[in-house]
DNA sequence: ACAATCTTGTCAGGTGGCTAACAATTAATC
DNA sequence: GATTAATTGTTAGCCACCTGACAAGATTGT
């Protein structure tokens, strides 16, 4: 993934703002944690790096203070149109002629793997 | 993982390299790297980081001096000991209940898929 | 034997993840 | 209405990963 985006100058979590940026229009850094599970430390270093970069901006919300509401530039969307979606690439090498019941059954005991540990961590905090 | 292993005070690979060196003896690190699929420098840093805590020992090879030998301590035998497996924790939790069959196919579709992956990769070089 | 090449480990610099502590602002409570 | 709580984003400090460049030592070619 980060192979596919090197070229264009991107980490993995970069492209994953952007995408959000360009297909849901401007949230505040809160959403974005909410939607990418990441810590709120972590996105303020990444917006800083693509605000940086001039690909998004960074406006003051009038109705709260505190937060700061995340906007794609012009910039950011030429940049966007361009970039091959990584995901996409990815899947369909590793996954490519593989049953899709037996596709289906790896991601059922996937998901169901995560849920237990997600549960097992809430339930010892 | 990270949080079985906080309490200790090492991070995942350092326990990875722990392991190693407590289970197989001495090896160098071009060896380490390579069992663990890690980069040298990346390497460089971890074995940094368990000789300044006292827990490995980094020795000259005689045999070829461009090599160092890493050596669990007394007191990296002493912390082994005491560490819970947090792989073992994590596959018991999180797999707990699931149907042989259906974790076999599961097993079998993503080392097929990382295989595959690796082979495109190699293969654009 | 000597030069060119390969290998090993380290360092510098960058990305991305975390926790903990902080300032600013808003919301709750009394 | 004033004090206390909670929320939002930033900063500092850590771990782990990478690439690229380097020095030192080992190999290979001629």
């Amino acid at each position: 993934m980060d192979s596919v985006l090197r070229p264009y100058d991107l980490g993995h979590t970069q492209w994953y703002v952007l995408q959000l940026l360009a297909i849901n229009g401007p949230l505040n850094q809160r959403e974005v944690t909410r939607l990418l599970e990441v810590e709120r430390a972590t996105l303020s270093t990444i917006t800083g790096v693509l605000v940086r970069k001039g690909l998004i901006e960074q406006l003051a919300d009038d109705a709260d203070q505190r937060q700061k509401v995340l906007r794609i530039t012009a910039a950011g969307t030429d940049l966007w149109s361009t970039i091959p979606d990584p995901i996409e690439l990815i899947t369909t090498v590793a996954f490519a002629g593989v049953d899709p019941t037996d596709l289906a059954t790896a991601q059922r005991v996937l998901s169901e793997a995560t849920e237990r540990l997600v549960n097992h961590r809430t339930e010892i905090k």
